[in-house]
RNA sequence: GGGGGUGUAGCUCAAUUGGUUAGAGCGCUGCCCUGUCACGGCAGAGGUUACGGGUUCGAGUCCCGCCACUCCCGCCA
């Protein structure tokens, strides 16, 4: 067997060649007669010809005979489609193979789903598509999507390199560090009792290897986080990840804005326009309400705190003099929210700790709502204005304190943006791509439960240098060297300049997040040693491949970019992974299981 | 852990207020068909309405439980 082209090479001048072709039955046309087979690759397909006059009965009869998506080879001359019967739809609708010798390599079964209809094929249920992911992988769709995920890849790699980037792989088995991502944990066997834990990312190890004077490490990393799924996180997941030596946050940003200017270009044939704009974690709330804003939507936050401060509405007058704020949102052409839908807003806006939700209603030149017979006449002039309020505007507030008052608007405005763009109020040129940089996040946030300040990022984030004398007077005013990088409203990475001195980094561990020095000691104490012997200054970025690849191949499930993906329970449905062992493996590795036994599923029926 | 959505033929979906034998398209099986490409025509098979209870003269439909998939909250240094 040895094919001579691909399914998607055939053109009008190799009429007259022999050729053989392998791949799969795409379509099958039986005329009683003349059989039409299109066989389809990777690469695209091409309509072969049974001629009953030409080939012995039992061929043809074998042929007709095929189901779908068998796999099968065939020798044949190519030649010119007679006069009227050419394809315009496929790229060899020109040719055809009529065919000499016919192989079935394969036979396939009736399939569980179908593969060749795109209309039907998207459509269907994502746990068959999971079950049986080889043929759901095998839709153009998908396929596709895998090759994207590759060039990308392979583009991330070659630019990387050209920076003078070393590819460096990091350990799988890795040790517990219980602060962050609940990790999985594996049991050693050489070691009872004891166990490794799999790198919710390489963090440490690629600072380390800024101490071993690598200077310039990325990997397509592989991390682990046994934390609950959503559309956009899996339990394992792949991170671009990069750390540098002797940089400054600019040479960090101008790395990344290269990188991703390579990869739009390479994917999408693109050029995104660099610098990208940056926006204060401060500025970000109180604009968008969020630290990964979507600044393609519009409807931006408004500071009404100093119109209602010494309003007769206490709620928010209330709100104010205990230290809160009331911020608003219009919601241009919402006015026709439903009853129900203001009240999901409400309930929804309630879930995230606000009180209620305040609107108003502009209709029929009239403001309808519950709370505006309160409003002075410079309360309602100042709102118009401010918020710009036409016919048709649904204005919404919140008051809170600052950061739950722009957290709860933030959801709301996207919630809003969501019931706009279904009644078709609001469309998004899908080729539009907002980059931005959130930078001058807080260091430190504090744990009203549990007293005590914990790290926003990580704890080897360094501050921002005018601010470290602040570490000990005032820590919520520190700022962090820190950045992330969001396009259209999604996180694709985030990062920092780390912390390279030992005696900053002892503080931030001992004295702010009141770690004990032993235990310190014990879950760091390598990396504080390593800072012991000469670290450069460093710092890095992890940017999230899959979501990234999700973004370019436009979907918002990064299920539709692993190849194997999770469901969202952590299960594979194709192996039906976790799955239990035997109690000789757990004996290997001093394990009592104490989890009830899930009963065993029924024996499979014979096939 | 919590909240929402979905589950009917192999697939995608329908089934009025709880009321006859649960339907359609595609697929599948058989027969016919020599220029189709969503080939066409005729005939046929195919259902534990996810699963387990309950209410009712009667349940796909109502109630309770449970499972799976999915979206969100919590969680994700």
């Amino acid at each position: 067997m040895k094919r001579t082209h691909h399914c998607n090479e055939l053109r009008a001048d190799h009429a007259g060649k022999t050729v053989t072709l392998v791949g799969w039955v795409h379509s099958r046309r039986d005329l009683g007669g003349l059989l039409f087979i299109d066989i389809r690759d990777r690469e695209g397909r091409t309509q072969t010809v049974f001629d009953p006059s030409d080939l012995p009965k039992e061929i043809c009869d074998q042929a007709a005979a095929l189901h779908s998506e068998s796999v099968i080879e065939v020798a044949g001359l190519v030649r010119q489609r007679p006069q009227g019967t050419e394809n315009s739809k496929i790229p060899t609708g020109q040719v055809e193979v009529m065919v000499k010798q016919f192989t079935v390599l394969n036979h396939a079964d009736v399939l569980p789903f179908p593969v060749d209809d795109p209309e039907i094929a998207s459509k269907v249920n994502e746990e068959l598509r999971l079950k049986y992911r080889y043929l759901d992988l095998r839709r153009p769709e998908m396929a596709r999507n895998l090759r994207l995920r590759s060039k990308v890849a392979t583009a991330t790699r070659v630019y990387l390199d050209d920076q003078g980037f070393l590819e460096v792989e990091t350990p799988t088995l890795f040790k517990s560090t219980p602060e962050g991502a609940r990790e999985f944990l594996v049991p050693s066997r050489i070691h009872p009792g004891q166990f490794y834990a799999l790198p919710q990312s390489p963090q440490q190890f690629k600072q380390i290897l800024m101490v071993a004077g690598v200077e310039r490490y990325f990997q397509l990393a592989r991390c682990y986080r046994d934390e609950d799924l959503r559309a956009d996180r899996q339990p394992e997941f792949t991170q671009v990840d990069i750390e540098m030596s002797f940089i400054d946050r600019e040479d960090l940003y101008a790395l990344i804005e290269g990188l991703l200017k390579r990869v739009w270009k390479t994917a999408l044939n693109m050029d995104i326009p660099t610098p990208f704009k940056r926006i204060s974690f401060e500025e970000a709330l109180n604009r968008y309400g969020i630290d990964k804003p979507d600044s393609r939507i519009g409807m931006e936050l408004n500071d009404l705190t100093d119109d209602f401060r010494s309003s007769t509405f206490k709620v928010f007058s209330g709100t104010i003099a205990a230290g809160g704020v009331v911020k608003a949102i219009n919601a241009k052409g919402l006015a026709c929210a439903t009853q129900g839908q203001i009240e999901t807003m409400t309930e929804y806006a309630k879930s995230f700790g606000a009180k209620g939700l305040a609107f108003i209603k502009v209709e029929g030149g009239e403001w309808k709502s519950p709370i505006v017979k309160f409003f002075s006449e410079a309360e309602k002039t100042a709102l118009k204005s401010k918020l710009a309020i036409e016919e048709g505007d649904l204005i919404l507030f919140a008051a809170d304190q600052w950061l739950n008052a722009c957290e709860i608007l933030g959801k709301i405005r996207l919630y809003c943006a969501e019931v706009l763009k279904s009644q078709g109020k609001l469309t998004i040129d899908p080729t539009r791509f907002d980059f931005m940089w959130v930078v001058e996040f807080p260091l430190l946030s504090f744990d009203k439960e549990m007293n005590r300040w914990y790290s926003s990022h990580h704890p080897f984030t360094a501050p921002v240098t005018e601010d470290i004398p602040l570490l000990k007077t005032d820590p919520k005013k520190v700022r962090g060297q820190h950045y992330d990088v969001v396009v259209n409203g999604v996180e694709l990475g985030g990062g920092s300049i780390r912390i390279h001195q030992p005696d900053v980094q002892k503080t931030i561990f001992e004295e702010l997040l009141q770690i004990p020095a032993q235990e310190t000691q014990e879950r760091f104490g390598y990396m504080l040693e390593a800072f012991r012997y000469g670290a450069p200054p460093h710092g890095g970025i992890a940017l999230g491949f899959d979501r990234l690849v999700a973004i370019l191949c436009g979907t918002t499930s990064i299920r539709d970019v692993i190849a194997f993906p999770k469901t969202a329970k952590g299960t594979c449905l194709m192996t039906d992974s976790p799955a239990p062992v035997t109690p000789r493996q757990l004996r290997d590795l001093h394990i009592d299981v104490r989890a009830a036994k899930k009963e065993a599923p029924p024996a499979a029926p014979a096939v």
